[in-house]
DNA sequence: CAAGATTGATTGATCAATCTTG
DNA sequence: CAAGATTGATCAATCAATCTTG
């Protein structure tokens, strides 16, 4: 049902060293995050000619309503310089707008353009149909959420003390 | 005994929709990953002076004699020019040698100077004690093996069917 | 002066084209 | 022509410096 489940290792299993079991974890998990980044990324630009990072950009500002470029900065974990330029090249292509804050002169509100509204509900499909063939079909439903609690927990802690963020 | 360790979840806490569950595990691993391997760069650049991925290409080549950069490009999930010139960069520091196949003088095979054999040797030290810290002390051996083999299994299959492969 | 963002300079990655050897 | 690698052009990320507003 579903294809090379794997069982959870059985106590005889788990290594006596728990830093080498997390060595061989860092390399497996940096792995495969690049390659399914980067399929997800071929699957987005090839279908709506869109790289993935411009893709989580407009999901998120069509998300989360009056989000700012430092918002965006602290979400995807890289600079604000990179991220003010990344708008830069949405706005070019029409897909998002800054709104001026009337509160603030500083910063500015991001917005969707109706084409950039459409724009990410359609890659929205080919990113979860994605998603569902490369990762849910492979793993059973436990593994799934167990897996995935298990980074969600790792990445929360790593946010909490601020670990690994940019510099600016 | 495990700081904030978590249970794997009952089944009544398994979401109905799975693709769900896959684009939450994507963003929580995407992120959770690019903290991590800040992280680690950022404690072997104060440390050694290094970043991560020159790390990993003189690990990679101090534990596979004759490996060419073919096998770097493959490994690592990049393209042969950038690991081309990630090893300039390393030969012009004195870490790595380019060493002419006499068999096929198409390629070179890649070794380590005494420098750089030196650097990995305690940059490692750097490494492993970043990621025990980071990582297994978060977690309990079992999860952390679970997670381990879980991620093992989801990059042998991309891997196994070149999926996210970079192109040049 | 601090916060938010933008800009410029450098570095690094990608892609395509080229070179060399099998 | 194919395989392996290098080079050059372009694009993007980083870091530092600057600008603007609170």
């Amino acid at each position: 049902m579903y294809a090379m489940a794997v069982n959870v290792p059985a106590a005889a299993d788990i290594p006596a060293s728990a830093a080498a079991t997390a060595v061989a974890m860092f390399d497996d998990l940096v792995r495969y995050e690049t390659r399914l980044y980067n399929a997800v990324g071929d699957g987005l630009r090839r279908r709506h000619g869109i790289v993935a990072p411009q893709f989580e950009f407009l999901r998120y500002i069509r998300d989360r309503p009056d989000s700012r470029v430092g918002d965006l900065a602290a979400a995807f974990v890289i600079g604000v310089g990179a991220t003010s330029k990344g708008i830069n090249r949405l706005e070019s292509s029409g897909w998002v707008r800054r709104v001026r804050d009337p509160a603030d002169g500083r910063s500015s509100f991001l917005e969707l353009t109706d084409a950039g509204r459409t724009l990410v509900d359609a890659a929205e499909h080919t990113f979860t149909e994605q998603l569902a063939a490369l990762l849910s079909d492979l793993l059973d439903p436990g593994q799934l959420a167990g897996t995935a609690a298990t980074l969600a927990l790792l990445r929360s802690e790593l946010e909490r003390t601020d670990v690994g963020a940019p510099v600016g």
